[in-house]
DNA sequence: CTGAATCCGCCGTGATACTG
DNA sequence: CAGTATCACGGCGGATTCAG
């Protein structure tokens, strides 16, 4: 993705390429309305949380400690978050060219930052959990 | 979806079926772990983070608002999104039997705290999205 | 040990048309 | 006005295999 698209890293085919390049333009507005979008762009998928949190609790992880501590990632899985990661600057890497290869990866100051503000949201989620929980059984009995 | 798979609206099919049923157990232990992926669950997708911003601006809004708020969004994905907020518990619907029909969205308190904590998120976005654009430019460049 | 490359299934998303 | 129903597409995510 070398040009201007590189953000939704979601689902969407981000303007289906229908009609004229007006789209991109009001899309572009939302966006600039709601920074909010990208963060979460970076941030969604099933794996990068449980990156970013591991390496703010351990200061410095190896691939392989990745893959045991986010238990369920494949490979690739792991290997595309870490790259992402990587490209926005939230994570560094160093590769140590030795037998057997070793590499290490660190927060930089503004994912710790991030992680930071993402534990507020986990402190949203633990106390309204419950209620969640609770309107989605009462949603799936009356529809 | 009456069941439990509810969560996971992201694009994963939530341990594929592999072999026994262990997997649940340590996703399940993930999920524990950080309970920030059902908030981002619950958050991602193209629209829901405008749809909850723009109902926090305007305290009451109407479904046609919301289509004139949210450029690009279809009819679709509106309603979609509008139940899966209400689904959770982060929105309240109020349908008049009016002739045109008339419904109202609200949102309700724990969504409020909810875009609080967004906001700081956007904070940490405009401070530092030239430091990800940057980085994904000289990443780019380098690969 | 740390990845890269390939194949494939699933589901989110959008377009379009229909309804009360 | 406020949705629902149906179809099609594209990409994410996973499994597996190969490489340095």
């Amino acid at each position: 993705m070398p040009e201007v698209t590189t953000s939704n890293s979601g689902v969407g085919p981000d303007s289906t390429g229908v009609s004229d390049a007006g789209l991109d333009g009001v899309h572009e507005a939302v966006r600039h309305i709601c920074p909010l979008n990208e963060v979460l762009d970076r941030v969604s998928g099933k794996w990068a949380i449980g990156v970013l949190t591991l390496t703010g609790a351990e200061e410095v992880v190896r691939f392989t400690e990745f893959e045991r501590g986010i238990p369920g990632i494949s490979r690739r899985m792991l290997t595309l978050t870490l790259r992402n990661l990587e490209r926005d600057g939230l994570l560094t890497r160093t590769v140590y060219a030795t037998v057997p290869p070793r590499t290490e990866y660190r927060l930089t100051e503004a994912a710790q930052e991030l992680a930071q503000t993402l534990s507020l949201l986990t402190d949203w989620a633990k106390r309204h959990q419950a209620h969640v929980q609770a309107s989605r059984v009462a949603y799936d009995e009356t529809h």
